[in-house]
RNA sequence: GCGGUAUUGGUGAAGUUUGGUUAACACACCGGAUUGUGGUUCCGGCACGCGUGGGUUCGAGUCCCACAUACCGCCCCA
């Protein structure tokens, strides 16, 4: 019997890492200039910590995590998201403290856990990454986090974006056209589809968000949000538009927008890019919004928040399907080709020794011959090759050549030892 | 959770329509072409075997069933 990795989990072999690392590298080099820090966080929390905030009745909270019982009889969660653990850190550690700057700016990255079928960038074990800053009403705040993710697909080398926000204001705000969303779909209960029949009580928002084309009819017709918007409401995303602009982010309002987490409120935003390998049409790879209340809930002041999340495996496949360049990460500067056992030591000392001087090193561990040694070294494109045999022993030196330039020296095999770098001056 | 398609070596895969006796071809890899210098060329090697387990049959990679996994769509999410 082969084992077999779990149903929808991914091993990131060498090659691929190398991508995954580039990225979060870059992700850090734009966060780091922002100013926002990473923070590290359990994989898994108390069950109640993700039931909470992401609603109870939500598909994620109700069949997607993956919930278990520990020895202890503790009632655990891998997290589905990020936001939620975060948060709880936010609170259990006193970060809303005066002695920490406001707002509290933060970063994480890492894997996530869905049980959910998988397709293709959509696995059960799947990595994002987030920021969140807590601690500011302002709407300039919230335009620097769009900002902030807009910056960073720039750097991932994505264009061809499209950011759409919209709002979903406050509790006035959603209750009321929630209800006014319920009067309008209603008498047309019996054309809906059967999801949006579901939904129509449990979430009617989300009908907006239905892919059935009779729904569809129905919601171009419907009642907009953003007739809705109390004062204050209107008052934010009005300012959020005004600092869009100034910075000159272009941007779209959809104001059938909504969320599949409960604890969104006020801006909300999405970008999407129009690329084939996630499907036909835009779709979204950075997902965010502000959550008032969320640090509430999960027991600590009232501190707001805005964030956003992507999906690293989704990221990728675009970047991929892009044609972004990724570094080339491999370079070998020196391969040791020895000859004969007598070699062997002295062949093992030299790699050692170049490594010392901060080269990349590498040499021959299956006793293979010179020729088979010499292909190799080709093959891992070494800068150098340096062959050492017992002629050169004899006489205590190492031949070194460029495999660029073809040109070869015999060297001392102490100054190869010691000096590298000033070897290979000689040669170029 | 529902529906569809697929699953052959390290890789890409042919073969499955019309079940028949040695599983094509290519790439990669390994070895060799007179002794210690590469990228070309030539020669040779490389599936106890067709996802797993059952079944039908004189005979199955080819037909049937179950399971697993991947991909696509739905739910959901983004």
């Amino acid at each position: 019997m082969r084992y077999q990795r779990p149903k929808g989990t991914a091993d990131i072999l060498p090659g691929d890492s190398q991508h995954w690392q580039y990225v979060e590298s870059v992700a850090r080099q734009v966060f780091s200039k922002y100013r926002f820090e990473e923070i590290r966080t359990p994989l898994f929390e108390n069950f109640e910590v993700f039931s909470r905030t992401s609603g109870d009745t939500s598909d994620i909270v109700t069949k997607e995590m993956y919930d278990f019982k520990d020895k202890g009889d503790r009632h655990i969660s891998l997290r589905p998201e990020g936001t939620a653990g975060v948060v709880r850190a936010f609170v259990e550690n006193k970060l809303y403290g005066p002695e920490v700057q406001k707002p509290f700016k933060t970063y994480y990255m890492g894997q996530m856990y869905r049980y959910e079928r998988p397709q293709s960038g959509r696995q059960r074990e799947f990595h994002q990454i987030g920021v969140e800053a807590f601690g500011s009403d302002e709407p300039a705040l919230d335009v620097e986090v769009i900002a902030m993710g807009m910056d960073l697909f720039k750097h991932f080398g994505i264009s061809n974006l499209r950011l759409a926000i919209n709002t979903l204001g406050d509790k006035e705000t959603r209750d009321n056209y929630r209800q006014a969303l319920i009067d309008y779909l209603e008498p047309h209960f019996d054309e809906l589809s059967k999801d949006s029949q579901v939904r129509l009580h449990k979430n009617p928002l989300r009908v907006l968000d239905s892919k059935d084309e009779e729904d569809q009819k129905f919601v171009a017709n419907a009642p907009s949000i953003l007739d809705y918007l109390t004062a204050d409401a209107k008052q934010h995303f009005e300012r959020v538009k005004q600092l869009l602009d100034a910075l000159g982010i272009d941007y779209v309002v959809d104001s059938t927008m909504v969320r599949g987490l409960d604890y969104y409120n006020h801006t909300i935003f999405e970008v999407m890019v129009n690329s084939k390998a996630l499907g036909h049409g835009y779709t979204t790879v950075c997902a965010g919004g502000r959550y008032n209340g969320l640090v509430k809930e999960l027991g600590g002041p009232e501190v707001s928040g805005v964030g956003f999340g992507l999906g690293m495996e989704r990221l990728l496949l675009l970047m991929e399907s892009e044609g972004v360049e990724f570094p080339e990460e491999h370079h070998l500067d020196a391969y040791v080709v020895g000859i004969s056992d007598a070699a062997d030591t002295v062949t093992l000392k030299v790699v050692q020794a170049l490594r010392q001087q901060d080269f990349s090193a590498d040499r021959d561990y299956l006793a293979r011959k010179p020729k088979a040694q010499f292909k190799t070294a080709d093959r891992l494109n070494a800068a150098y090759t340096l062959t050492i045999g017992e002629a050169e022993i004899a006489v205590s030196t190492i031949h070194v050549k460029n495999m660029v330039s073809g040109n070869e020296v015999s060297a001392p095999l102490n100054d190869v030892i010691n000096d590298f770098a000033g070897v290979i001056k000689g040669i170029d």
